[in-house]
DNA sequence: TTGATATTCAACCAATTGGTTGAAGAAAGG
DNA sequence: CCTTTCTTCAACCAATTGGTTGAATATCAA
């Protein structure tokens, strides 16, 4: 199964944190340091998240000087997005084609109670 | 930040082990041993890939006997889907908006050149 | 050069995840 | 009853995650 890349983007969506860095994000490009300023914890520690939103490829970075201005890539999300309503629509099909199933149940009653 | 479902949701998603659990769920309804039989670990292992499911209430539960009977459980799947869709549009609009500033601009300069 | 700023690197620690084995509990089949 | 089957529980271990502090690196600015 070669499915690293969605592993990364999933696990980069699954915390808080890293969802807020992403928020703060679409605001527009930002520095390490303005992003860490509202979180009540080291740089270092966001620091680290921002690494793994860079393995899944979520945020880029920009280096100009000393200052890093990372910004939000959408991309990834395409992925992730695709195996999640890939699996909805399956089901959602399969309740369609149980209520249809359901309906035409109770057609048949009611053809027989005639 | 009260999002503890997401994160929960997202984890159980970014593994490659349950997502295969839940596709072979897909196929309906299957019990802890069937569910683990393909996978190259132990039995217990893949309980505990249920748990975190569980956890998601991506999966839900039947006892019959001594047998546990799994199914998929999609309704998760919409908050998920939620937080990614949002994300995506926002940044769909923004590109839509780029792009619309870009097109702008090129019809300035061919009035101009005019 | 000196000093302040922006960032990562390195080491450490606790909690979670991902796996193992060995039991225990509960139900089925003799 | 006894044995097998299905499942979880408990303990353990390695790797990852989520955080810390302290140092190194690089750049700006005086």
């Amino acid at each position: 199964m070669r499915s690293e890349r969605l592993d990364h983007i999933m696990t980069a969506l699954g915390d808080p944190t890293r969802r807020a860095i992403l928020a703060r994000l679409n605001a527009g490009e930002a520095r390490v340091t303005d992003i860490a300023a509202p979180f009540d914890m080291s740089l270092n520690a966001v620091s680290k998240h921002i690494r793994l939103l860079e393995r899944a490829d979520l945020v880029k970075r920009r280096k100009a000087g000393r200052e890093h201005y990372l910004s939000f890539n959408a991309a990834p999300l395409d992925e992730a997005s695709e195996w999640i309503e890939q699996t909805r629509m399956f089901w959602a099909r399969r309740l369609d084609t149980l209520e249809c199933v359901l309906k035409s149940d109770l057609q048949e009653k009611k053809g027989r109670k005639k």
